[in-house]
DNA sequence: CTTGTATATCTTGATATCAAGATACAGGAG
DNA sequence: CTCCTGTATCTTGATATCAAGATATACAAG
């Protein structure tokens, strides 16, 4: 029995003209993002980086060369708010990862490029964050794995989470 | 294509060399628990509420008569650390939905007492709160929601999620 | 050109959270 | 009784985040 698992039957007893079952999903989508995000925090402090420094360098870096992205086009890819963004640049220009660059032609666009250091950090731990992520999986089995996937697939789908900017232009 | 499957295209073009499958589905995850939140906050908030502030009252509202739980306890139940708890019991103490009371046999343990208010409270928002999470499930088809929760059950098995208190005594 | 509206980023102030350590108490060993 | 170790809660200081508003710029309408 799992964790949400007591938590129905508790409110079973407790509140037994309410049924609880949406909350047996949506406890443990909540829980297992918690739960998961601990595992992934622990590698990112292996190279010292936290989880959301490790968020924007990826966004820049797979946004491909010249691996920029505008401060919206961040905040929209990780769903933050622009003051957010704000001081999540500075702090990574400060550790110099990242840079400002002004738009020549629109001057209230602020370009947030990668530098050489970001990419580096960035790349070098990918693939042991990628592995993290692999090894968490294996915890289950691959049909589990598969009915994860569609799952959480459908519940995009159905939230309409598309992506940020047009996918290719 | 949801906002993930663009992220694996992406990152497809620039690390070919990295299989990125793992980061499809914690990606959604993340993701789907961070939308989905939204939607819960908004219910709440409807109510004067927040998230966190109903996470409480419903802990001790489901643990039954006499709606207590110590500071302890909400730590393991709501997976925060014994600081946020102080504050969050603080926080409704002034709110008046909940009372501390010490232990007798032992003083350094604090009993969280729900007040009538504080059930008031829990109970007039609960129904809102289970038909919002019902309606999110509902933009998905059954079958998917089926898959959904099996898979987040697999996972929460695999990732060792039990109960923090044991289940029945 | 000027004016109004829309947009991009940044600033400000508030707050929830955590890590680490402080404090207070319990309970056993001698 | 005294000491020691373990445990429960709280305090402190740092930080990431958001909401709301400020600032600067773009651009269309007249």
């Amino acid at each position: 029995m799992d964790a949400v698992e007591y938590f129905v039957q508790q409110w079973r007893e407790e509140r037994p003209d309410i049924d609880v079952e949406p909350m047996a999903t949506i406890g443990r989508l909540s829980r297992m993002a918690a739960l998961v995000q601990v595992r992934l925090d622990a590698v990112f402090a292996q190279h010292d980086l936290q989880s959301w420094e490790f968020d924007v360098l990826a966004s820049l870096r797979r946004s491909g060369q010249p691996y920029s992205l505008t401060a919206g086009e961040l905040d929209r890819t990780m769903m933050i708010t622009s003051g957010t963004t704000t001081h999540r640049i500075t702090r990574l220009e400060a550790r110099g990862f990242v840079e400002r660059v002004r738009d020549e032609d629109d001057r209230r666009v602020v370009h947030v490029l990668l530098t050489d250091a970001g990419r580096a950090v960035c790349d070098a731990v990918h693939q042991a964050h990628i592995d993290n992520e692999r090894a968490i999986l294996e915890l289950m089995g691959a049909d589990d794995r598969e009915l994860l996937t569609r799952g959480l697939t459908a519940l995009a789908e159905a939230l309409g989470d598309v992506p940020p900017a047009p996918p290719k232009r």
